[in-house]
DNA sequence: CTTGACGTTGACGTAAACGTCAACTACACG
DNA sequence: CGTGTAGTTGACGTTTACGTCAACGTCAAG
C-alpha cells in the first residue's frame, strides 16, 4: 500500500493551498477518495498533480490538461479513438516545441538586456575595469 | 523614414484583433503617434509588439512585460536603479531557465504518451509489423 | 449625398484559476 | 466540556486579457 497523503500535507508537498486541490477536484482532474467525508490523496493522485502543477506551468489550461490526463487514462477505445488520441498528442507536442523556441528567444533578448545593464553598471563605477569604446544593444530595433 | 503601419495592417501581419493593440496601448505597453484621430505603428512599435505576443507566449503577464520594456527603455538613472534593473533581470531569466526545464519534462511526458499510444495502435492493426512484448508505459506512477 | 471601409472611444461582458469568507463537522487533548 | 487543529461545503469576489457591442467620425468612390 504505497503511502496516502492529507490534503495539509500536498499543499505542503507541492507548494499550493487546499483550495486549489479542491478546484482541481472540481474540475474533475483528481477523484480522491474519502476516510469519512475527507479527502485522502495516493500516490497516483500525487503524480497527476505534480503532471497538473508543471502543465500549468507551461501554459496549458486546466481542460487542456485534463484532456491529456484523459488520454492516459482511457486508451482502450477503438482505433478510431486512439488516431484521435494520437493526433491530440502531436499538436500539444508542436504547441510545446514552438514555446521552447519562444522561451529561447525571450531568454536570448533578456540575456542581451542583462548585459547591457551590466556594462552601463561599469560605466557608473569605473574603478579599474578597461572601457567598452562604443557598446551598444538595440533589442527593439530588429 | 522606416516604414509606418495601419492598425489594419498589424492585426494581418501579426494574427491579432486590433482591441488587442488598443488594450497593449491602455496598458502603456505602446504608445503610437497619431494622424489625426488614427494611429499610426512605426517600425519601433511593430518590434515592441513582437516583444510582448513573445512574453504573452511564455507565459508573462502584460505587467511584467511592461516592466521589461520600461527597464529597456530608460536605463539612464543611478547605478541604484541599474542594479534595481540588473536583478529584474537575472531573476526574470531565472524564471525562463524553469520554465525551459518544464517544457522539456513535459515534452518528455508527451512523447511517451504519443509512442505508447502508437504501440496500441499498431496493436490494433497487426499488418505485419513485429510485436513488441510486454512494453508498458506508466507516466503516472513515478 | 450616401454608402462602405476603416477608424475611434467608452463601457459592459467573459473565461480561467483560483482567493476569501462564512458556517459547519469531527476529533483528540488537557 | 471547552478549545484547538484539520477538514468540509457553498458561494461570492478578483485578476488578467481581452471580446463584444454601441455610437460616432472621416474620407474616397459611385
Amino acid at each position: 500500500m504505497s503511502r496516502q497523503y492529507s490534503i495539509r500535507e500536498l499543499t505542503k508537498d507541492l507548494g499550493i493551498t487546499a483550495r486549489t486541490l479542491r478546484h482541481y477536484e472540481d474540475e474533475g482532474l483528481i477523484a480522491p477518495t474519502r476516510n469519512g467525508q475527507q479527502r485522502v490523496y495516493s500516490a497516483r493522485d500525487r503524480a497527476r498533480i505534480t503532471l497538473i502543477l508543471r502543465g500549468r506551468r507551461v501554459g496549458f489550461t486546466l481542460a487542456e490538461i485534463g484532456e491529456i490526463l484523459d488520454l492516459y487514462d482511457s486508451n482502450d477505445g477503438g482505433a478510431a479513438q486512439l488516431a484521435h488520441a494520437r493526433k491530440k498528442f502531436a499538436s500539444r507536442i508542436a504547441a510545446l516545441e514552438q514555446q521552447k523556441r519562444d522561451v529561447d528567444e525571450s531568454l536570448a533578448e533578456l540575456r542581451l538586456g542583462l548585459t547591457m545593464i551590466e556594462n552601463k553598471l561599469a560605466d557608473h563605477e569605473p574603478r579599474e575595469s578597461p572601457r567598452l569604446t562604443g557598446y551598444g544593444v538595440m533589442p527593439l530595433e530588429d
